[in-house]
DNA sequence: TCGATAATTCGTTGTATGCCGAAATGTAGC
DNA sequence: GCTACATTTCGGCATACAACGAATTATCGA
């Protein structure tokens, strides 16, 4: 009961579905979806942690960025379903869409200029 | 977004999760409902009521007694895909198993005597 | 080494929520 | 009508939690 309490409490939060939505398609740093959901780095890395601590995401360290993605490796089943159903229930959203649009612009932008976000020196 | 948070918002309390387990065999009325978790029937129907307004259960009043059952008739898809994944999800739950149990017992005891709980004069 | 940036941790604050008891509502039987 | 019971609503408290700023840690480039 514990474990899908903590994965029905990371999901009981706008934010956190958000997040959930925006990893989708690829892994993102958290300075992205800090830009994203236009909330304080600090709100967006302990909204992290949950979605972590409930198996619902890993992270990846690269130099100065920590890249977040959906749970793949290791995922335990209760894990995989329970993101394949939220991911499902939001396809349709409007919030999500318009989050889509944007993190699309976010890769352009990354792909004109050089590396990664905020490039160093531009 | 607002119904989608309804519904996981709906799934991120411990009791709320038990009544919906509850559910899955059959309709239970509030005071079934309120012997099995152990709480004041005020908690149980504020519970009960947040189910409702996330669209998961409906209701049927019979005389003294009001019965909740999964939602079942005109089932957004959303709400039944809900209530699969979490049922499936709570399928092998200690908890739940033993709620499973006990709530036997009451469909027994109600068996053995007329009508239904609590019988008017024993 | 120093400064800038990314991310996390810590402490605080305002709001949301779970729980209860008391009161209100509705129904059944006397 | 009156009493008893089932349920809901209301008002309250206590806890949980989302949000922020400040402080901390880590990495990179100058």
């Amino acid at each position: 009961m514990r474990k899908i309490l903590a994965v029905t409490k990371a999901f009981a939060d706008e934010n956190r579905l958000r997040i959930l939505a925006a990893l989708e398609h690829g892994e993102r740093c958290v300075c992205e979806i800090t830009e994203l959901l236009e909330l304080a780095p600090a709100t967006v890395s302990k909204h992290l942690s949950q979605l972590y601590h409930a198996g619902l995401v890993d992270s990846r360290k690269e130099g100065r960025w920590v890249y977040y993605r959906l749970a793949d490796e290791d995922p335990s089943p209760a894990a995989r379903d329970a993101i394949a159903w939220i991911l499902n229930s939001l396809r349709d959203d409007p919030v999500v869409r318009s989050d889509a649009e944007r993190l699309a612009q976010i890769d352009r932008t990354e792909k004109a200029l050089p590396p990664c976000p905020v490039p160093p020196r531009g």
